[in-house]
RNA sequence: GCCCUCUUAGCUCAGCUGGAUAGAGCAACGGACUUCUAAUCCGUAGGCCGCAGGUUCGAGUCCUGCAGGGGGCGCCA
């Protein structure tokens, strides 16, 4: 049995008709006029065409495949058919300037330049709307990411899945779903034994250097912090009698939850820092007080899904798609991992999400059937919960890769590196990569200051962008009043630069659907930049303020407007700043 | 050994449901600052898309095998 892939794209229904995208648009005006054609045609079954935007601009705009996809049926080649296609072709409006047939079989169309700048008009009736989109509506989906034990501020480990959850929820709520961010906080189970020991270790330590650390402890140096603020409060209630004596529960528990607690402000901080707000915390913890689990087990042992082996007790996961079955409490009386993760899933479907996602470094990747399996059993639909398993990011400084170890001191946690490159750097570096890949962070590149950093690359359009403004007015060719570009038309915009960018603008909308779609928040890092290039040639080439012509003038920083609103849309997404100026 | 994943320019990576001559950034080389901020732009060069088969009008994309990198195969979490 072969577990699924880990990852799979949401099930989305198919895109609003209502979009109406440049590209989206223009495709349905002439797939109806393919349609048409070929209803004439008199064949014997429609085929299914696509059309798309061919790699060299030099072919036209968009392109039909549809002679190619006749050829084996009709026995003819495909340029002939093409021919014939195109000979029938009748558009309801003056916005197609040429039909060409290729000679290997392609129809290729070209656009007219004024219905691609028409469509800015959009940008500026939506503004801060313009890239949302409806056909997530009504739907409820709980992310879970960063979830992980209190033991530890976050490291840098954890920056990729906390930029990825982050971007990728406020895609989904882009597209209309009600998305709620969840962390999952485990604040139960052995680490958290181990937690203590390690803070009454650094506690006793402090008056006695002696005395032994627990060799699998946890030993980053906030321990000795938190140690520090234990000692100050509680003095030396604590310190065991004789040096072996080992903590008593009550008092191991007190360590326990004293340093869970301050790791977990730490960890808020962290969060905070990092421009994440989670909706809800979910605590492992009260999934025992609250008898979620005990419920849990007696409702496995009812159903008969688990059984006793060699003292623990098994769930028989094998019948429902994993590899084998699973422990769920082990011999020693302790539940595995699994046990609590299962009745906090339970509770979540009884929290009334249509869809859970659940993100996850490539080192769980193997504990992803097992899930799978306990999700069937409890009766959930395949696919109401969803893994998307991202890879590890290593990083390089100076064309070496980094060894990541607390005893290196450097940017082991989530706050020094963003402390070194800074929050808008490491958000966008983290997402620029598709999560299945390796990432490498450079570090070298992400404290560039320049136009080989593309977080500045995309930052830069947008201030300069709002420095345009004060000039405009000083020439005195704008008022500087943006509410004006509502209802503005412009007329003299034609240059290739502008027709470029207002194409790439027409498609945002249409991308950030297929992005939430895809999950992959690295195609909208590439949207921006491709925009941000086409943006930076614009202004190089054409002057936009020029007192000499105003309404050129005019057009020019309409047109520049539209491209501030799409750049910061999409760096609104990406949780990192539009600055006005840099 | 089994499972997952990745392999595209010197480096880091795109490539949407299979479509035309495979793209971008960095690095290299050559140019553009009395300017609306050069944190920018223009140009040149750079490729058996890991290898071998298969599917078809057409494969970087789908299938099989092989090689290499990463991850996983606990009564850890």
């Amino acid at each position: 049995m072969l577990p699924s892939p880990a990852c799979c794209p949401l099930p989305l229904p198919a895109a609003d008709a209502q979009d109406n995208s440049q590209t989206r648009d223009m495709k349905e005006i002439i797939r109806q006029a393919v349609d048409r054609a070929l209803a004439e045609m008199q064949l014997p079954e429609k085929p299914d065409y696509v059309i798309e935007k061919p790699n060299d601009p030099a072919h036209g705009d968009l392109a039909v495949n549809a002679a190619f996809l006749l050829a084996r049926v009709l026995r003819k080649r495909p340029a002939l058919i093409a021919e014939d296609i195109a000979g029938r072709l009748q558009f309801g409006n003056d916005y197609v300037d040429s039909v060409e047939v290729a000679p290997n079989g392609f129809i290729n169309f070209r656009i007219s330049p004024r219905w691609s700048i028409g469509q800015l008009a959009r940008v500026q009736s939506e503004l801060e709307r313009y890239g949302r989109g409806e056909e997530l509506a009504g739907r409820k989906v709980i992310v879970e990411f960063v979830s992980s034990n209190p033991t530890g501020p976050l490291t840098i480990g954890h920056g990729r899945q906390a930029a990825l959850g982050d971007v990728l929820c406020s895609l989904l709520a882009a597209r209309g779903a009600d998305v709620t961010r969840e962390y999952y906080y485990n604040d139960a189970g052995n680490q958290m034994n181990i937690l203590g020991h390690s803070l009454r270790a650094r506690y006793v330590q402090r008056h006695d250097a002696d005395f032994p650390f627990p060799e699998n402890g946890y030993q980053g140096d906030y321990l000795l912090a938190i140690a520090e603020q234990f000692d100050n409060e509680h003095g030396d209630k604590y310190l065991p009698a004789a040096p072996d004596d080992a903590p008593d529960e009550q008092t191991l528990r007190i360590f326990r939850e004293y340093a869970a607690e301050r790791i977990r402000r730490m960890i808020d901080a962290d969060l905070q820092n990092f421009r994440l707000r989670f909706d809800v915390w979910s605590l492992e913890s009260r999934l025992y007080s609250e008898g979620r689990i005990d419920k849990l087990l007696e409702l496995l042992r009812e159903q008969e899904l688990s059984y006793e082996k060699d003292g623990a007790l098994w769930l028989r996961t094998s019948e429902f798609g994993d590899d084998e079955d699973r422990v769920i409490v082990k011999s020693t009386g302790e539940p595995t991992y699994f046990l609590p993760d299962l009745a906090y899933h339970a509770a979540k479907h009884e929290r009334g999400f249509d869809e859970a996602v659940n993100l996850h470094g490539a080192d769980h990747h193997g504990y992803v059937p097992r899930m799978r399996a306990g999700m069937k059993m409890l009766g959930y639909p395949a696919g109401w919960l969803r893994y998307l398993i991202h890879q590890m990011v290593s990083f390089t400084e100076d064309g070496e890769q980094i060894k990541m170890s607390t005893r290196s001191g450097k940017f082991v946690t989530l706050a020094e590196l963003c402390r070194e490159v800074g929050v808008d750097v490491a958000r966008y570096f983290f997402v620029m990569r598709k999560a299945d890949s390796h990432l490498v962070f450079d570090l070298d590149l992400a404290r560039k200051q320049s136009n080989e950093n593309p977080v500045y690359y995309c930052q830069y359009v947008h201030a300069r962008i709002c420095n345009l403004t004060p000039t405009a007015i000083e020439a005195d060719v704008w008022d500087g009043d943006r509410s004006g570009w509502r209802d503005y038309k412009p007329g003299l915009l034609d240059k290739a630069e502008e027709v470029n960018l207002a194409v790439h603008m027409a498609e945002f909308p249409a991308l950030v659907g297929r992005v939430a779609h895809a999950l992959a928040p690295h195609l909208l890092t590439e949207y921006l930049e491709e925009l941000a290039a086409l943006f930076h040639a614009w202004y190089q080439k054409h002057r936009i303020v020029d007192s000499a012509a105003p309404e050129l003038s005019r057009d020019r920083l309409y047109m520049a407007d539209c491209a501030r609103v799409v750049m910061a849309n999409g760096l609104k997404i990406l949780g990192i700043t539009a600055p006005e100026k840099m």
